[in-house]
DNA sequence: TCCTGCAATGTTATAATGTAACAAATCGTG
DNA sequence: CACGATTTGTTACATTATAACATTGCAGGA
């Protein structure tokens, strides 16, 4: 299961959260939006240019940025810093904080929320005085379908 | 405690170990290594260019990116994805899974090597039927010492 | 309605990080 | 020394990200 999401979903709920917090999903923000949801993996902030790039030919880097700055803050896409491409949130209604799993083989990312894991994290920080803000885990490794079939699906 | 290990003391346990495995630590690789453990901070791969430009005017990217490659191989030096920096291991002479804690105020990391929290990731991946190979895990936040006197001592 | 202030976007240029490709030097070994 | 393999040098370029300032668009009040 690749995305559990289809696209047109993942806007109409970014565009009813957006709503009810009182910030705009401008018609950048949804584009940009867009185009991560509609893809089965992470983009990069060049490849969400080209993908706009139809729409809007002459887009420019910081357009992308500022967009994806407030999509992030939002909590509607989250950024895989090992790869250094963004993917859609899974459950943008509730915030939550989230490990990756990313496969080295087909390129598949998933979502986790395990609560024993941010829960540990953030002990074993308290545990030296640390307070902890935001959270980076991500792992890399092999999803369960390329294990089961031992092949490389999508190189 | 900024750093626990002097870079003296670093380099001599590097040499060990790249003679007991068989591999090479280089005038190259040693400076780099010297670099990164003299600093208090994480560096980036440009900042270890500029370290080694006094004995070494011409150096280039590659010899430095080259040498980090062979350091992180060896798990003599750790990799900071949301930083873009490098920071020698703590404890090389052992092979372990790290997390990082990066204070926001003054940039200190610290190394761990929590088993509780290797072990919930690695369930949490195995319950999707992920094999981990590299885990990426770190923490922004604020250590100890800047939660005690509420200022940032180096901006 | 029209002004006005702020948020958002456009635009240009550049910074920061990282790699490809090939040549030259160096090292260990027979 | 000759040889192959590893390491380093060198040049050029690719990728990711931001600074700075101009312009546009939207909302709320006079
Ligand atoms: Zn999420
Ligand atoms: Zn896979
Ligand atoms: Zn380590
Ligand atoms: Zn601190």
């Amino acid at each position: 299961m690749p995305k559990t999401q289809p696209a047109s979903k993942a806007i109409q709920m970014a565009e009813r959260l957006c709503r009810e917090r009182g910030v705009r999903l401008t018609n950048q923000r949804r584009d940009v939006l867009a185009a991560i949801s509609a893809s089965t993996r992470p983009l990069g902030a060049y490849d969400i240019m080209e993908a706009l790039r139809e729409k809007q030919p002459k887009i420019a880097p910081p357009t992308v940025y500022r967009a994806l700055d407030f999509l992030q803050a939002e909590g509607l896409v989250h950024k895989l810093e090992s790869l250094h491409a963004y993917v859609g949130c899974q459950h943008p209604d509730h915030p939550h904080f989230s490990q990756f799993l990313i496969c080295n083989d087909c390129g598949d990312v998933d979502e986790l929320h395990s609560a024993g894991v941010t829960g540990s994290l953030d002990d074993a920080a308290h545990a030296r005085g640390f307070e902890p803000d935001h959270r980076t885990i991500e792992v890399v490794g092999r999803c369960a379908r390329c294990l089961a079939q031992g092949s490389k699906p999508a190189p």
